[in-house]
DNA sequence: TACGGTTCTGCAACCGTTACTGGAACGTCG
DNA sequence: CGACGTTCCAGTAACGGTTGCAGAACCGTA
């Protein structure tokens, strides 16, 4: 459908498109068309749009006039390739689906978003080798930053991937070796997890049971020597049981099973993460264990469940839809004047609530599990 | 509570390119220099990578080794701007801190991930006019395809950006008009409304409330409709009553208040999203409403809450991960042979649950099943 | 030796920008 | 009137790849 009289403009098959203008998908006009119809030089319109000041005022009047005309929009590819910056952000993190990375990323997007950054998201569903994986994709990629909340912080391959990336680096509750010199967005998880099994303690609990994910995270291992340091500096004797794994409700499962299981349960379990306590909870209705009564439990995030439950979670909340928008405050401000890595801790707040209650043995003398 | 890294050795900046060489950022190597090393020329390199048959094997095992020696990797932008694709995509999402949206996500990224496509995703917070924005913006980004679930199917705004965008277009759980080419992943929430309102009519409702997010948008209106359409060909008479809005906590919680204030208020509430749930759970915890004895209550979402809610709320379940996927299959099958818009329907399945139960008036009487 | 036919390889244009360089046009001043 | 400084703009080389095309090298055959 191309025609061809000699005189005039050629149309071509994009223009089949064209109708009336108002609609329909048309083929982006590029900087040369804007030049020619302003009859400038393609660097001149390249200077209009940039503010350079070298322009004239009618030139940049008739430039303008054919870039609205023409609806043109500066192609985002090429001026990457050029500027050598792609406005664009990466991020690994190990399941989106767990609500506490969606509002990290909730917050990372927004924040990102707000300052022309795009945010590209991979999930290393929690295998150390997909964290590489993606990490090097990105820099292929030509990503600007990436934002990592890793699987693992020990994982040899992900460690030296890291040191080839030459774009700067934030991590999301996680601790890199300096070299890598990547800033951090972290949870002061020791304050929370500090204030939890002290209530515990002084409701009455002398078996205490950890249920955490991976302790190559910081998160996982934060929590556990924070309750350490509060036990071993208890005057009485209290009895803790660590029993980390993955951050998944089959951990949750399978831990809560091994702790009913014992001759002597944990008369409180502390959850370490959200999934590990919907796993938790659904093995004690599983068993008839009554929460709040038979075994108290404490959560580490604060979510709808932990709230609305009954008898509802005590939980150590933290803000993270803050969290990540921290994770990108700290990347944007590497990415407009770098100044080094930073990092900021933010607060964790114990709330306690109903399912964190005396022991039996302190209420009346039943014993566990007789439900 | 900022604390700048001060403690440990101080890195310097020479000391980033030191060392064995064997890590530390260096600058990327350009095919170029594959060439020179090689000794060939640049076209060859091109064409021994992208796997081109003129190709002699002495000259594929030069550049091979070179490649490997310089450890060179191309240039994603450089081959975007020259193939005119970006293998990627973007993602318009109401709120990615919504578990049945961050599913939906993950189910498609994975899906995307193998076939070597990237994900953009940014939030619209429900709000139609970000849609549009984020629509142009991953258009000018130069997406290769894009997956959406907007905020509203009838913004004007909307709309009209749509239909001049030039990529593929999958919707996930809405319908737009014909003309724009959109391919569908859809559930069918006729299905397990249907079956979740027959339900409770059975075991005795007669005054049965749908709380739900906007009617402009494919879940809101279906439900709807199909809560009308069971109604209207029931013998006994049932009085429904619905109250549409946002799919927010707040919208839940206000839409509750308002439910249990009336002087005659629903033996039966129907959720249409986790959110309104947590609202509308919260709500009659507030009120000290006992869930399934002083009114009934049904989730359009099977979350762990409902799960481990006591009592259990019955939901009306579909495989949110499984339509991510979906949508991103609809979209790879678009990108790679453009096979025109379709259309995929995954079943609801409507699970009771101790939740929704005989109203108070049936259990005083006659039980339940006396029909 | 000349010739036609395959294989392989290099040249150069191109994708759509940006930024550097040089110089035209104009005004100012000695 | 000519040297010089401004102001403004065109030309062009990159950025890092891909690809059509021309031609070199090689082979077998007459």
């Amino acid at each position: 459908m191309t025609m061809r009289d000699g005189s005039g403009p050629e149309v071509t098959v994009s223009d089949m498109f064209g109708g009336d203008g108002s609609s329909g998908a048309r083929r982006r006009a590029s900087m040369r068309e804007v030049a020619d119809l302003a009859d400038v030089a393609i660097s001149s319109v390249s200077r209009v749009l940039s503010g350079h000041p070298d322009v004239s005022a009618p030139m940049r009047e008739r430039v303008l006039a054919a870039v609205t005309q023409l609806e043109y929009e500066p192609d985002f590819l090429a001026q990457s390739l050029r500027r050598g910056m792609t406005l664009s952000v990466g991020f690994v993190l190990a399941d989106i689906s767990n609500p506490l990375m969606a509002d990290i990323v909730l917050g990372a997007e927004a924040a990102l978003r707000g300052a022309g950054y795009s945010l590209l998201i991979m999930n290393s569903e929690n295998d150390p080798q997909l964290d590489s994986t993606h990490i090097r994709f990105f820099q292929s990629r030509r990503v600007d930053g990436m934002i990592l909340s890793l699987a693992s912080e020990q994982d040899p391959a992900t460690l030296e991937m890291l040191r080839q990336v030459d774009v700067p680096i934030v991590v999301v509750d996680r601790r890199l070796p300096p070299e890598i010199r990547a800033s951090a967005a972290v949870n002061d998880h020791a304050a929370g997890m500090t204030a939890a099994v002290r209530h515990l303690i002084a409701v009455g609990h002398r078996r205490i049971a950890l249920i955490t994910g991976s302790i190559e995270t910081l998160p996982g291992r934060e929590r556990m020597n924070a309750m350490r340091r509060v036990i071993e500096a208890q005057q009485e004797h209290v009895d803790p049981i660590y029993l980390p794994g993955s951050f998944s409700e089959e951990h949750g499962e399978a831990a809560t099973r091994q702790l009913l299981d014992r001759p002597a349960p944990p008369t409180a379990i502390i959850c370490g993460g959200n999934q590990l306590l919907v796993g938790c909870l659904r093995v004690c209705q599983e068993r008839g264990v009554q929460v709040g009564i038979d075994v108290s439990i404490v959560s580490t995030d604060d979510i709808p469940l932990s709230e609305l439950y009954q008898p509802p979670i005590a939980s150590i909340a933290r803000d993270t839809v803050g969290l990540g928008r921290t994770a990108a405050e700290l990347l944007l401000r590497r990415l407009t004047h770098d100044s080094g890595p930073e990092t900021v801790v933010l607060p964790t707040v114990f709330t306690p609530r109903a399912s964190a209650a005396p022991p039996p043995e302190q209420r009346g003398g039943l014993p566990p599990g007789a439900g």
